[in-house]
DNA sequence: TGGTACATGTAACATGTTACATGATTAG
DNA sequence: CTAATCATGTAACATGTTACATGTACCA
């Protein structure tokens, strides 16, 4: 066994404990259930397959309906799992391009910061939105409810940061600029 | 000017508005001012300015003291800055691995889980004093002001994330492990 | 004279992103 | 029969991390 897994990997391995998963189900489960705090890529998903099934954690079925590649875990993947989950988790990293763009926004036309500011309120609400319909249509165990909550309480506090922002940084956006997905 | 820059080049390049600087000016300045929301490190510092050199968007002087480069905004630079300023900014990401940890919590034993926890939240705590303390003072302006806000809250809404959680995942914590650092 | 902070950079590697390329199955 | 969804993967590149390697200036 190579080198220690990484949190993607871990993270595979976990959801692999279910049942055995092709690549795309992986990749459609880590996207539904841990994609609010931690981005995972196709690419991603089959290199890290790749490497798991070469070190033995994981062992790959002959192609079947559409080439569809079953993973099933294997004892030593539940091992390194463990080992993976023991250890301490590393730092917390938030990345946003936006607060960039507040922290130079003196070189930047009022109206136009004030258009990415409320493009960005939009993704925000959108997401609490997704939380909380999920929260009311699923039971979800408590660890699961924990993540939840976690999403919830960020991108609340997120619209609350949003809706104190001065007048100055908000007023009048200019026309948001095409395609604000 | 053969691609886009990137944010991190895009910051450097915002920095350098104010004076000329060196290598380590930006880390510095990078990780006080911006550190709360955008990771820099020394090596990336050193590879975007070497490639924002090399497209003339800054001018290299001759080492002084102690081997010391100054780095100097040229209008190309200043041009480049405004662009990369203006465009759209990118989704904001957040990669939580303690969050992978707790969804995966019944994997592991529950002190070992709450130790994780606590680690954690201690951290946080850490982060909102600093903040506090920042805002208590200095007078930001008020674009820096903003994301000190946010910074606020988003370290508030976590501890109170943290105060919130189950107490069967909170319970007991193991000896949290050697240097929680 | 000795320790701390300043200052540079490279090498090696791991991770993350985007674009390209291909094809099978299913539902309507 | 045709569009949507399922399914695989590679290539090229950009970004981020860690470890290594070296040396200077200042302050007490």
């Amino acid at each position: 066994m190579p080198q220690p897994l990484n949190a993607t990997a871990g993270s595979l391995l976990g959801f692999l404990h279910e049942r055995p998963m092709s690549g795309w189900d992986l990749l459609e489960t880590a996207r539904a259930r841990i994609g609010g705090f931690w981005t995972i890529t196709r690419s991603q998903v089959y290199r890290e397959l790749t490497r798991l099934a070469a070190d033995g954690l994981v062992e790959v079925s002959e192609p079947g309906p559409r080439d569809r590649r079953e993973h099933t875990l294997t004892d030593a993947g539940r091992t390194a799992f463990r080992d993976w989950l023991g250890r301490r988790p590393g730092p917390e990293q938030i990345r946003y391009p936006l607060l960039l763009t507040i922290n130079f926004g003196h070189h930047l036309p009022p109206d136009q910061l004030a258009a990415h500011i409320a493009a960005h309120r939009a993704i925000h609400q959108e997401r609490l939105d997704s939380y909380t319909a999920t929260l009311a249509t699923t039971t979800p165990d408590p660890y699961t409810r924990a993540t939840l909550d976690f999403g919830i309480r960020y991108e609340t506090a997120v619209l609350d940061w949003f809706d104190h922002l001065p007048h100055d940084l908000t007023a009048n956006p200019a026309q948001p600029p095409p395609a604000a997905v």
